[in-house]
DNA sequence: TATATTAACGTTTTT
DNA sequence: CGTTAATATA
C-alpha cells in the first residue's frame, strides 16, 4: 500500500505539522532535528521510522536506532509497534547505545582479547577492582581512593581515551608521584584485569569497538553495510566516545538523523558534550536542519516562563516553544514558605485539593534538585496517608541479594568467573574469611589462573585449616552438582534449587530485620523473571544490562523525583520544590563548574518547567535543614529570570512577602529575596555559610516574626519543653494497624511518632494518630 | 570471625 | 541529622 502514490497520506503521516513531517519524510542524507520539550519528538521519531520500513528502503534488521536507557527504548518499541505491528519485533538493533555495542562486541569479542561469554561488570564489581588495583599499587586508599579512579577512568571511557591516550596532567593528578601510581598506569592496570577475568565494564562496551573498528576496517566495513539508516534519540547527551561510534557507522551512507535539544542537555557531568549539536553540520556537510517548536504539550503561560528562562543562557542554537492552543492558561505560581516541612505540607494540602478537583495523584509530580529533598516529603505523606512513590535508588539488579543470586548463576554458568567466586564464596558464612580468601588469592597467583580453579588446588593441600578445606570442598561439590542440574533443569528451577541448598535462602529466613522479607520477595521475582528468558545466559545478559524495577502497582500515586529522571515525562502538575540558592541551583555545581554549570543548572530548570502540562508551582524556603543545621535561604535566581508577567508570587507567611523581606534582613543572612543574589565566598557549600552569619535557627527575631505562623523551629522547640505526648495505649511490641501500610509491629515511641515495623511495607516512622491498635 | 562502636561524609545517574 | 564504611574489640 506505500507503494502505491495515494491521494491520502500514509496512517503514520497523520497529524503531523509539516517540519515534523519533514523530519519523517527527509530520509536521505545527514539529518539533525532540533526537538523543543513536548514538540512531538518520539512521534516524529517513530513515524519516521514506520516510514522507512513500510516505504521498504530497508528491513527492520538495517536500521540502528539507538536511545540513552531502557525506557526510552521500550517506549519507542511499543509506540512502532502500535504504527507497523510485529515489524518492530523484528528491529535488533533498537536499544541503548550500551546494549547495542553489546550485541556487537559479543561477536568480536575475540579482537580485543575477550570470549565472547565476556561478563559485563556494574559499577560495584567495577569499584572492588579497583580497591585491588590501588592497593596494589601500594597507595593508601584512604588517601587515593578507588571511587575517585573509577571516575576518572569514567570520563576518560566517556572521551573514547585509551590508557595511552589518557592526557599526562590528569594521569598525574592521581597518585602520589612515584612510578605506577599515575592514573593512565592504573587505568591500564586495570584494563589488563579486565581482560583476565574475561569481564568488560560498561565504558569499555563502546571503547572496545571503537578499538576494533580502528584495527580492523573489514569490520567496520560490514557494519556500515549493514545499517542503512542511523537514527539517534537525545542527541544532547551523547558523549564523545558514543559520537565517534556514530559517525564512524555512517561515514559511508550519511543517512543519519540525530534528535536533540541543546536546552535539555543535563548530563554533562557524565561526559555528554552539547558540542556534538553544533559538531554535526561541520562533521556532516550538507546536513538538513529541522526544528520542532510547536510545543502540544504545556499551557502558554507555562512555555512563555521557560522560553524567558532559558534565554539567560548564553551560546544557544536558538529555538522558541509557541503552542497552537490559545486558551489561557494560569500562571505559573511561586509561593514562599518558611521552612522545608511547611513546603512538603504545602504540596500536601495542593495534592490533595487537585485530587478533590478530579485530578488524579498520576498526574501530579514533585520535581526535586537532590536525593536528600524526598525525605521531607515522604515523612509528610507517610503521616497523612496520601500515597507517593519516590522514583530513583536501587534498581533492581543493584540490591545485595540480586547480585549474591546472580553471582551464583554466574559461576555455575561460567566455572571461572571470579568476581562472582569471591562474592558468594563465603555467603551464606561458610567459615572461609579473610585469610582463607587471602590463601586463595595467593594460589590463584602462582599458578596464574583464575581463583575457582586455585581453589580446586587447594582442598587437596594443607594450606587451609582442615575446617576451611572441608567446607570449601563441599561448596566447590555443589557447584559441580548444580553444573550437572542445569543440563536438564529448567534454569528458572535451578536458580531455585541453587537459591536453596546452597543455604542462601535460609540465610536470609533466619534474618530478623527489616529488610529480610523483602529480599525474599525480590528473589522470588528474580526467578519468575527467569522464565521469561530463552536460556541462562540471555537471562544474564539482559539483567546486566537492562533490568530495572518498575514498580508493577497500578494504584494511583503522586510521583516525586528528581529534575534529572524527570527528563522525557509530562505531568498535568508539576510542583518544582526548594528553589533556593544553594539547592537549586545546586551550591556545589556552581563550586565546580562556574558559568558552564550555572547554565546546566538553568537548562535544568528549563526541564522543570516543560514537564508540566496545566500547572506549575515553584516554591521555596526561608530555612531549611540541611545535614541536620538550620540554615537561611534565599530564592533561587531562576525564579526572578522568569518573567514577571507570567508568575503569580505568594507566600504562606503571615505578612507576606514584605514581612519575610524584614526578616531576611534582620537576620544578617542578606538580600532581597527577589534580588541580586549574595554569592558566597570561601569554602564549604553555601548553605552552611549562611547558617553562620546567622539563620533563623537561633535567631529570636526571626521565630517572632513568624511566631503566629507556628514555624517548625517553635515547634520543636515546645517538643523539646513540653514533650509532645504520645498515647499511652500503645507499647512496643504492641500490635497495630495503619490504613496504608497494614498491619505492623511497634518497636519504638519517641513521643507521638511510633516506629512501626510493617509486614508488607517494612520500617516506617508514623503518627499514632493513624494507627489502630490490633487484639 | 562476628559484632559493636566510631569516624567520615554528604549532587544530579545511565549503562 | 542519618547513613555508611572502616576500625576496634569480644
Amino acid at each position: 500500500m506505500a507503494s502505491s502514490p495515494a491521494l491520502t497520506s500514509p496512517a503514520w503521516l497523520d497529524g503531523l505539522n509539516p517540519p515534523q513531517r519533514q523530519a519523517v519524510l527527509t530520509t536521505e542524507g545527514p539529518v539533525l532535528i532540533l526537538a523543543g520539550a513536548g514538540t512531538g519528538k518520539t512521534r516524529a521519531l517513530t513515524a519516521r521510522l514506520a516510514h522507512i520500513l513500510y516505504s521498504r528502503l530497508a528491513w527492520p534488521s538495517e536500521v540502528l536506532a539507538v536511545t540513552f536507557t531502557n525506557k526510552a527504548a521500550r517506549e519507542m518499541r511499543h509506540r512502532m509497534e502500535m504504527l507497523v505491528g510485529e515489524m518492530a519485533e523484528g528491529m535488533p538493533f533498537l536499544g541503548t547505545f550500551h546494549a547495542i555495542a553489546a550485541r556487537m562486541l559479543r561477536r568480536h569479542a575475540g579482537l580485543v582479547g575477550l570470549d565472547a561469554n565476556f561478563t559485563i561488570l556494574d559499577t560495584d564489581d567495577q569499584l572492588r577492582l579497583l580497591k585491588q588495583v590501588v592497593a596494589e599499587a601500594g597507595l593508601e586508599e584512604k588517601r587515593w581512593p578507588a571511587k575517585q579512579l573509577a571516575g576518572m577512568i569514567d570520563r576518560w571511557k566517556n572521551r573514547g581515551e585509551l590508557p595511552t591516550d589518557v592526557p599526562p596532567g590528569e594521569s598525574l593528578s592521581f597518585g602520589d608521584g612515584t612510578p605506577g601510581t599515575a592514573g593512565a598506569t592504573l587505568y591500564a592496570r586495570y584494563q589488563q584485569r579486565l581482560a583476565a577475568l574475561n569481564a568488560a565494564d560498561f565504558g569499555d562496551l563502546l571503547l572496545h569497538m571503537l578499538t576494533i573498528f580502528d584495527q580492523h576496517p573489514d569490520v567496520l566495513a560490514e557494519w556500515r553495510k549493514r545499517f542503512k539508516y542511523i537514527l539517534v534519540d537525545e542527541y544532547q547527551d551523547t558523549n564523545s566516545a558514543q559520537y565517534r561510534w556514530l559517525t564512524l557507522l555512517a561515514a559511508d551512507r550519511r543517512n543519519i538523523a540525530c534528535v536533540g535539544d541543546d536546552d535539555q542537555s543535563i548530563y554533562s557531568w557524565r561526559g555528554a558534550e552539547v558540542a556534538n549539536i553544533l559538531r554535526f553540520e561541520k562533521d556532516f556537510p550538507g546536513a538538513t536542519v529541522i526544528k520542532l517548536e510547536q510545543n502540544y504539550r504545556s499551557t502558554a503561560p507555562i512555555l512563555a516562563a521557560a522560553n524567558g528562562l532559558i534565554a539567560h543562557n548564553k551560546g544557544r542554537i536558538g529555538k522558541a516553544l509557541f503552542t497552537g492552543d490559545t486558551s489561557a492558561g494560569e500562571p505559573i505560581k511561586v509561593i514562599g514558605v518558611w521552612d522545608g516541612p511547611e513546603e512538603a505540607r504545602l504540596v500536601g494540602d495542593k495534592a490533595e485539593q487537585l485530587a478533590r478537583d478530579g485530578s488524579s495523584l498520576n498526574d501530579m509530580a514533585i520535581l526535586v534538585r537532590a536525593q536528600f529533598q524526598t525525605r521531607a516529603f515522604e515523612d509528610r505523606f507517610v503521616s497523612i496517608g496520601l500515597p507517593y512513590k519516590i522514583v530513583g535508588g536501587f534498581r533492581f539488579y543493584e540490591r545485595a541479594e540480586i547480585r549474591d543470586a546472580l553471582a551464583y548463576l554466574r559461576i555455575v554458568a561460567s566455572p571461572n568467573d571470579a568476581l562472582a567466586f569471591e562474592r558468594i564464596v563465603n555467603v551464606p558464612k561458610r567459615g572461609l574469611g579473610d585469610k582463607a580468601m587471602g590463601a586463595l588469592h595467593a594460589q590463584a597467583r602462582r599458578m596464574d589462573r583464575p581463583l575457582p580453579q586455585a581453589a580446586a588446588s587447594l582442598v587437596d593441600t594443607d594450606e587451609l585449616t582442615p575446617a576451611a578445606r572441608r567446607s570449601l570442598k563441599a561448596f566447590l561439590a555443589d557447584l559441580a552438582r548444580w553444573r550437572e542440574q542445569a543440563a536438564d533443569l529448567p534454569h528458572a528451577e535451578l536458580a531455585r534449587v541453587i537459591l536453596e541448598e546452597s543455604g542462601y535462602v535460609a540465610m536470609w529466613q533466619a534474618d530478623k530485620s527489616v529488610e529480610a522479607d523483602g529480599r525474599l520477595e525480590n528473589l522470588i521475582e528474580l526467578t519468575r523473571a527467569m522464565a521469561d528468558y530463552p536460556s541462562l545466559t540471555a537471562f544474564l545478559e539482559h539483567v546486566s544490562l537492562v533490568m530495572d524495577n518498575d514498580a508493577n502497582d497500578a494504584s494511583e500515586k503522586l510521583t516525586i523525583m528528581t529534575l534529572h529522571a524527570a527528563k522525557g515525562l509530562e505531568f498535568d502538575h508539576v510542583f518544582l520544590v526548594g528553589w533556593e540558592e544553594g539547592v537549586f541551583p545546586s551550591q556545589r555545581a556552581m563550586d565546580e563548574g562556574g558559568t558552564k554549570a550555572l547554565e546546566e543548572e538553568r537548562r535544568l530548570a528549563y526541564v522543570g518547567i516543560t514537564r508540566a502540562r496545566r500547572s506549575a508551582t515553584i516554591i521555596h524556603a526561608a530555612n531549611r535543614q540541611i545535614y541536620g543545621q538550620w540554615t537561611a535561604a534565599i530564592p533561587s535566581r531562576f525564579i526572578s529570570e522568569i518573567p514577571p508577567a507570567h508568575v503569580d508570587v505568594s507566600s504562606t507567611m503571615s505578612g507576606g512577602p514584605s514581612l519575610w523581606r524584614a526578616a531576611l534582613a534582620n537576620s544578617g543572612a542578606g538580600g532581597d529575596p527577589f534580588g541580586d543574589v549574595q554569592r558566597g565566598t570561601g569554602r564549604g557549600p553555601g548553605w552552611a555559610r549562611a547558617a553562620q552569619h546567622g539563620g533563623f535557627a537561633r535567631d529570636a527575631g526571626g521565630g517572632r516574626l513568624a511566631a503566629n505562623r507556628t514555624p517548625a523551629i517553635e515547634v520543636r522547640a515546645s517538643a523539646v519543653s513540653v514533650g509532645l505526648k504520645g498515647r499511652s495505649d500503645v507499647a512496643v511490641g504492641a500490635r497495630v494497624f495503619h490504613t496504608k501500610f497494614g498491619n505492623g509491629t511497634v518497636t519504638a515511641i519517641d513521643g507521638n511518632k511510633l516506629e512501626i515495623d510493617f509486614e508488607h511495607a517494612g520500617a516506617k516512622r508514623v503518627l499514632d494518630s493513624f494507627i489502630e491498635i490490633v487484639g
